[in-house]
DNA sequence: GGGGATCGATACCGCACGGGTATCGATCCC
DNA sequence: GGGATCGATACCCGTGCGGTATCGATCCCC
């Protein structure tokens, strides 16, 4: 009758993701019978079916459902305990650090100047980067795999994390060079979304699936700027962007699509004196 | 080498609390080879020693403190997941409900009309109070005993939940009634924390303990106006605390007092259609 | 409609690991 | 220096986790 274990959860989560014991048990290596019997032992201390099962479907239940989130949770914070303890421990026998997780190819000079700015500090300490794709820095902060992060407002959520914001930028729509809009001073989002033969290219989400819908697909901003320089894409991007286009492509500002705001982000209740220290540079940086 | 259990965490937090092995190991229901055994095989998986141990005294490393904070809140985040899906599946297969986490005492009005403007929704389900001591109610949304609950800045901390503002209020110092001061329409801070013979009483902090220094003691609210009437302290409070002041109790405003800003908060990711609707109805309530 | 395939549940077994007792060794105090 | 305290070590036992073999139900297809 006492705690649940991790490992029960593991087990929990790889049968919800996969809706399959078999291929849960292959995932988790082991076999079938005692993942089985694990997950039955978790629903009888939980009081509750967490999953349906025919002997050709398996499905979640509510419960299930809500253990699924909860676990991964959970799972994400006893992961993070781990790795802070071991950073923790590099840090007192050796050089100490701060991983700082941040859009690959996006602030690139507000990046640059912020580390300055901390590297400029009497007690800086090294400043680990770590390049996430696109959303995966709230999964880095949150297991630990990151100790403070930069989110982009709108398309980032902070929730769960202390925050606090650097910059807002307007956006503009990026475009091959010699497109006929390239001589324009700025353009509608209605007329962007609007564009003959060039629609937004679709991104893939968190599970790494690409939504439904038209459009070509892109997983990074490399692939994204050859999809624009071959004419087949555009795309809406902060203003910042400019400073790293390539020669093929052109940017027109959009005035009334949604401003970006930049934002530094890390866990509650972790805030050491380096990522303090990095919050501090950055801010100062920013209001300055 | 693969994860951490939560068994190993909750020895570890008891170790690391007690600073002791034998009462650590008392405290839960073991003996004492084992838990020192299961300890130092923790730390050979971390790779890194979390506590200094002399026969004589047992004391926290670098280390040890981060994965005290991490554990502690990762074992909420467990027993999260393991509340939060029993009454999932309670509110399945019977009545729904959400539970309120307040400050006993404290906003009584707004609260009687917030549930009044909630019950009247179409979907609205049961509310189930649950009344907490000083700054427990974060503890209570972390570990998922409380889906939602009502916090007071700049008291509590709102770190790790999502929030919206309700209302901001004044404070005013609560005094026995007759009290010279009584006479005055309103009061400073210094004048305040300077009475004579009425200092601000000493609260029990989350550990349990009374902080250091001068001044009476109070658990509760009952307590504490006890010994205002008695004459042996003063209070400073929100303004709609008058409301329900007992006859030997005067309040009078204290304009340079910090304001007092109620939020309600709940868990992210959790947002279920019921907390949604209360945070509705809160909102909507106080800003109309 | 029956045979095969699929897939989760059950039965049973062996061993690793968690927990218990006894004891050691180090440190501090009188 | 002797006793007391307290964590570590040594050793043993039983539980429980994970493995293999098999069953039973469901669906599909000829």
């Amino acid at each position: 009758m006492d705690g649940v274990e991790t490992r029960e959860l593991r087990y929990f989560v790889a049968v919800a993701e996969e809706l399959h014991f078999g291929r849960a048990a292959q995932r988790l290596g082991m076999a079938q019978p005692p993942l089985s019997r694990a997950i039955s032992l978790l629903e009888r201390r939980l009081g509750t079916t967490l999953l349906e099962r025919t002997s050709r479907a398996v499905t979640l239940t509510g419960a299930g459902s809500v253990l699924l989130r909860e676990a991964r949770a959970a799972l994400d914070a006893v992961e993070a305990a781990e790795r802070r303890t071991r950073r923790a421990a590099l840090a007192e026998t050796g050089r100490p650090g701060v991983v700082l997780a941040t859009k690959a190819g996006a602030s690139g000079e507000l990046l640059a100047k912020m580390l300055d700015a901390y590297a400029a500090e009497p007690d800086a300490v090294a400043v680990d980067l770590l390049l996430c794709g696109i959303g995966e820095q709230e999964r880095m902060l949150r297991d630990g795999r990151a100790d403070v992060a930069l989110l982009h407002l709108p398309f980032d959520s902070t929730a769960g994390f202390d925050t606090e914001e650097l910059v807002t930028e307007s956006q503009v729509v990026v475009l091959p060079a010699g497109h006929p809009l390239t001589t324009r001073d700025q353009v509608r989002m209605s007329e962007v979304t609007a564009l003959p033969g060039l629609p937004l290219p679709r991104w893939p989400g968190p599970d790494g699936t690409y939504p439904d819908g038209p459009g070509p697909q892109a997983r990074d901003h490399a692939q994204l700027y050859q999809l624009i320089a071959l004419g087949r894409a555009c795309w809406i991007a902060p203003e910042s962007c400019r400073a790293q286009l390539r020669e093929e492509l052109a940017a027109v500002p959009v005035p009334d699509a949604p401003t970006v705001t930049t934002v530094i982000a890390w866990p509650p209740h972790s805030r050491s004196r380096a990522v303090a220290g990095l919050v501090r540079a950055a801010v100062r940086h920013c209001t300055s």
